[in-house]
DNA sequence: GTCTATATTCTGATAGAC
DNA sequence: GTCTATCAGAATATAGAC
């Protein structure tokens, strides 16, 4: 296939989206220009307008990707005892975040950022993911695996407490994965009663 | 007293104080311009230069004024049962939270908007306020009141979890501030062993 | 597909009148 | 202490050459 020179549409793509991902997460979407990420990739400003319609979609997309990543790789943990089920939430909640701490980062915090329809999107993929949560926590309910007064004050209670670890958390240091999903699991565990 | 006609330093410093914190909570540092502080207060932008050196020095002061609040406000517990210790702490963190959802919005979202030298005493204060959560749970893991392997991340998922409730929780919601307070402690009691 | 050049608007901050 | 006016630069986005 010959190709124009100077085109290299199956290149740069992704690595726009991967420099504005990395960008974005350190010093934050309106803190961080289209120069910036044109520089980046190794593009002028214009360049970056034959993969995005503009900055919002930009980030937008990010966002929407990452939810459905997320939604695409959790585990369908149905027929199995609910707190097997809630480990494996647990665990996968942990590995999953911690690979990608650039997107978590901004699924949380640029959220205000996002036009209300774009907002309104990534808010109902991520209601689907504290859903699929919930449904383990009122089925231990219902089975009186667990004791817990309000499932849904615990879904975001939980959720809240897993993601905060990708805050301080780096492979580098003294835990190993395994170590943070023991010991997140264990309090978890103990939590909702068992 | 006699005041020169134009001359509201006692109550426009307040005020660029509230309109910052709002705005800052609502969209974002970098999203916010000096004009749009001035136009919410209802002076001009030169106007804002008179209680503050730059937008930099606005962001800091007000979050190490949140922080300084925290640390002065937090109870002192030393002496008592850790288990009561820790209640009272968990009590106080989401009381005090609550009153405060924009300070408490800025103070994690815009870390990485502060200076470097800024950034190193936002950090240095959030710090003494997770020592005393530590020293809590330290003690009782020594009386065998708690059973916890690393002081240190039960700390940072505690604080975690219990931060979480800004995002979510306002107070016209069908639960009531000592709702909230009574299911997070259950949760947490239970999550250190007890 | 990428470039250069540019239109238009906005930014943080300052100077000097009142 | 607040105003108007302004500086110097940066922002998003587009147009047209190649």
């Amino acid at each position: 296939m010959a190709r124009t020179a100077g085109s290299h549409s199956d290149i740069t793509g992704p690595r726009v989206r991967d420099a504005a991902l990395r960008l974005f997460a350190r010093h934050g979407y309106a803190a961080v220009s289209m120069r910036q990420i044109a520089a980046e990739v190794g593009v002028q400003a214009g360049a970056l307008y034959n993969y995005t319609a503009d900055k919002q979609s930009l980030l937008f997309e990010l966002m929407r990707n990452h939810m459905l990543d997320l939604l695409t790789a959790l585990p369908d943990t149905r027929g199995g005892a609910p707190l097997t089920r809630l480990e494996t939430f647990v665990r996968f909640h942990i590995a999953f975040h911690h690979e990608r701490p650039d997107a978590v980062f901004i699924a949380y915090m640029e959220l205000r950022n996002l036009t209300p329809d774009n907002f309104a999107e990534i808010e109902r993929l991520r209601r689907q993911y504290e859903d699929a949560l919930e449904k383990v926590l009122r089925d231990g309910v219902a089975t009186s695996s667990f004791q817990l007064a309000d499932t849904k004050i615990s879904t975001l209670a939980l959720i809240a407490m897993l993601t905060g670890i990708t805050t301080w958390f780096r492979s580098e240091g003294r835990l190993s994965l395994q170590d943070v999903q023991d010991q997140y699991w264990s309090m978890v565990r103990k939590s909702v009663g068992c």
